[in-house]
DNA sequence: TGTACATCAGTGAACGCGCGTTCACTGATGTAC
DNA sequence: TGTACATCAGTGAACGCGCGTTCACTGATGTAC
């Protein structure tokens, strides 16, 4: 069964795109590489023909994860209400496979290999220079409150996530919106 | 090689206490019931004597962990800010073993079998009740400001623990203290 | 434009390996008499 | 108080099982001529 370069290429990005989710759903050892292959529609045997092993995925699967399907994931420092209201969502919450990689993965990424952690802590690196700005005097300063309302998020979700009562997990929802300064 | 009742529940404490510490590090499924078993002086084989499976050990040891050494772990509502004072530390951060469940554990745990999602989610369930006080009116009311600190606390110990500069990291602490309102 | 051939994406079987779990065995414990 | 015996905590070997990885094989691709 031969294949095209371009069709390796679709492959690639199907493996990619599936391990993105699944990891998100199930975390980083709770998915094997045969399942990640059959989500793509591949079998397991041809894995090596796009990756040296599960780590190299892992890496790739996160980056996705973390700039997202095209458009940049990074929150402005005044966006970040906004951005709030719809991450403090039962949405967001019950579909960790398109959603956060901090709240999904968080935890475990910090145990993580050293090549996945660093595609992670480049991306928080990011996320923190774009929280970062000029004063007048020429000196940069970091908006604290910026960066405090984005651990809240996360910090909430996963324990939203980890509620096995509805009626705690949206009110763990509403008073972190409450708390952040989310309108509704 | 027989041993008393005493020694069974001593070893017993032994085995729950390692777990608890070494799933705080390496997460639930980054150790196995063997080493659990040799980090408390025994051998994998005596395992079924205390625990029907892994399962009932993980949520034995996540119990121990949420309630800490013999003092209670709720936080009240008026002690958050001191709370976070010892929370948002290097100390913290470099000692998963001995710290924070939820910063350790979260995003896993929300993943995990019924039971030990249950322990923990129980344990949130108690905290919420800690920071829910008695209005005049005789409602009651979810201090809202203590729960977001609480959750912003364990998203800034995730994300510190996740980056792999030390700068960075140091960064996410201090700007998180500041915004929640420790002093120093 | 044809033709012959090397490449290699993908298949399916097979490989060690570590895991949770099971089990025959041991000997000190602690009860029955 | 002694003695005989059942219990069972703990040992160390063994068990399936699923995992990541490897490999011989296939056939369409796409290049060389």
């Amino acid at each position: 069964m031969g294949t095209s370069q371009q069709q390796k290429a679709t492959s690639r990005a199907a493996i990619v795109t599936a391990a993105a989710e699944l990891f998100r759903e199930r975390g980083l050892e709770g998915v094997s590489v045969a399942e990640i292959m059959d989500a793509a529609g591949l079998t397991h045997g041809g894995f090596p023909r796009h990756f040296p092993n599960k780590q190299a995925l892992v890496a790739e699967a996160l980056a996705l994860a973390l700039e997202g399907s095209g458009k940049s994931r990074l929150i402005s420092a005044d966006g970040v209400d906004a951005f709030a209201d719809g991450y403090l969502t039962k949405l967001h919450r019950d579909n960790p496979g398109k959603g956060c990689v901090f709240a999904a993965l968080g935890s475990e990424v910090a145990r993580a290999d050293p090549l996945a952690r660093s595609v992670m802590s480049n991306a928080i690196h990011r996320q923190i220079e774009e929280f970062t700005v000029s004063r007048e005097d020429g000196e940069n300063e970091l908006d604290a409150q910026a960066l405090g309302k984005w651990a809240t998020m996360i910090g909430a979700l996963v324990l939203a996530r980890i509620s096995d009562s509805e009626a705690v997990s949206e009110q763990i929802l509403t008073a972190t919106r409450t708390c952040i300064g989310v309108s509704k």
